[in-house]
DNA sequence: CCGGTCTATTGGTCAAACCGACTGAACCTC
DNA sequence: GAGGTTCAGTCGGTTTGACCAATAGACCGG
């Protein structure tokens, strides 16, 4: 069976037998290699590729290629997740309510200077794209995907990130973005950022809870949308 | 290409014309239907059966068969990035700690008489196991997807759920419990019950944040794993 | 020395075939 | 007629052998 194969190469690449960037043998190798035939190591590639455990490239030199997971892809699959499964936009956002906020004590108390200034930057950046009219939704998931990057917990980040990410992507209704919402949100990312730079964790909190609590509310009136996930 | 059919019948499946449950046209329809190969169309469906979104079943009458994606399958690929990305298990414990704090109050304020019936059923048979010495892990990782339970948000129930499932798996290590842990584990999520049917959210979050930093301490303790998930 | 071509490697696809698993119905036994 | 048996058709699983397309590196001519 091709599962074994998959589960072959799956352990082997868990054992770190198997490093990031290394090549596989050639289809044709593998097959001869394990006693199968080169359709069936086909497909045990085609799931660990699914799976975004190797990339495969084409042509001469090419082949598969160990790679790390991205948190893009386990994004993917928790849009999938999310939408087929029977879980509602309110459930997911409470869900990104309760994580985003449980992280702001653990980013106020570990935040560089730098990480403040960048996110000061940031919001001044935001507030001339909103002027210009060009401020949307992607510019505020990067802002709390780099308050979640101040935390300096590259579990936390991936995750955050994995909640603003592909997930948006799944869910194409109701992009657009009211002005005064776009303008009401980056005040709050200003306000959050001086409260996070004061090191004081209740007022951030209290001010992301505010921020995120207005998201639920605009969730909740989407009726028949399965999901959302926007604040701007 | 592969990957076209891959998401077309993707599609089809997000735009609920195919419903968990439908059962797709054979390989060797998909193929003529589509003017491609069964082979190619064998691939098309390894990946979305990789995805969960399709189940195999062979014999007659058999074929794909639309499912909705579990949270075991969202957790089998979270596995898969835990322990091949750069991230340490002191990072994920931090990230569960967050989470599993941060759905306490909500626990508090929305479980009901059932629930805490429920829960305190739990704690006495786990004490019971624990003397008999058949208290461990999973036992433990029950209690908390339960306590995720009481928020009756699918979600947030299922991110637990994923937290302490096939993560585990995959994280073979150390998994012996120090019986002393065992005892004091279950008098914590005794004390925790009880907090929570007194609707003491504070209270409960302490008992809890202790509870879960005993685990992160034996994290940190354990110096080579990769990643570690255990509170008992 | 540059640039184009040629060739070997490797993934992508196809076609036809056989096997094993499974279902359902016809059939046979009692 | 009830119940077990057999058999044929359906369907996924795998094999074989072949050809196409992309690509990288060597080779060759100017």
């Amino acid at each position: 069976m091709s599962e074994a194969i998959v589960e072959q190469i799956r352990t082997l690449i868990r054992g770190e037998q198997l490093r990031p960037g290394d090549r596989l043998p050639s289809e044709r190798d593998l097959g001869e290699r394990m006693g199968v035939s080169r359709v069936t190591v086909r497909e045990a590639l085609r799931v660990l590729e699914a799976g975004g455990l190797v990339e495969i490239r084409v042509g001469a030199r090419g082949g598969a290629f160990v790679t790390t997971p991205t948190s893009a892809k386990i994004g993917g699959d928790l849009a999938d997740l999310i939408s087929l499964s029977p879980l509602t936009g309110t459930e997911v956002t409470e869900a990104r309510q309760v994580f985003e906020l449980g992280i702001v004590p653990m980013a106020v108390e570990r935040a560089t200077e730098q990480d403040i200034a960048e996110l000061r930057e940031m919001v001044k950046q935001h507030q001339s794209a909103l002027k210009a009219g060009e401020y949307g939704m992607p510019m505020s998931a990067a802002f709390h995907v780099r308050v979640a990057a101040c935390t300096h917990n590259a579990a936390i980040e991936m995750l955050v990130h994995s909640f603003h990410g592909p997930l948006l992507m799944s869910l194409r209704e109701a992009q657009v973005t009211a002005p005064q919402m776009g303008h009401r949100g980056t005040t709050e990312h200003r306000d959050f950022v001086e409260a996070l730079a004061a090191r004081d964790a209740l007022r951030a909190q209290d001010i992301m809870r505010a921020h995120l609590q207005r998201t639920a509310r605009r969730v909740a009136r989407t009726k028949g949308s399965r999901s959302r996930d926007d604040e701007s």
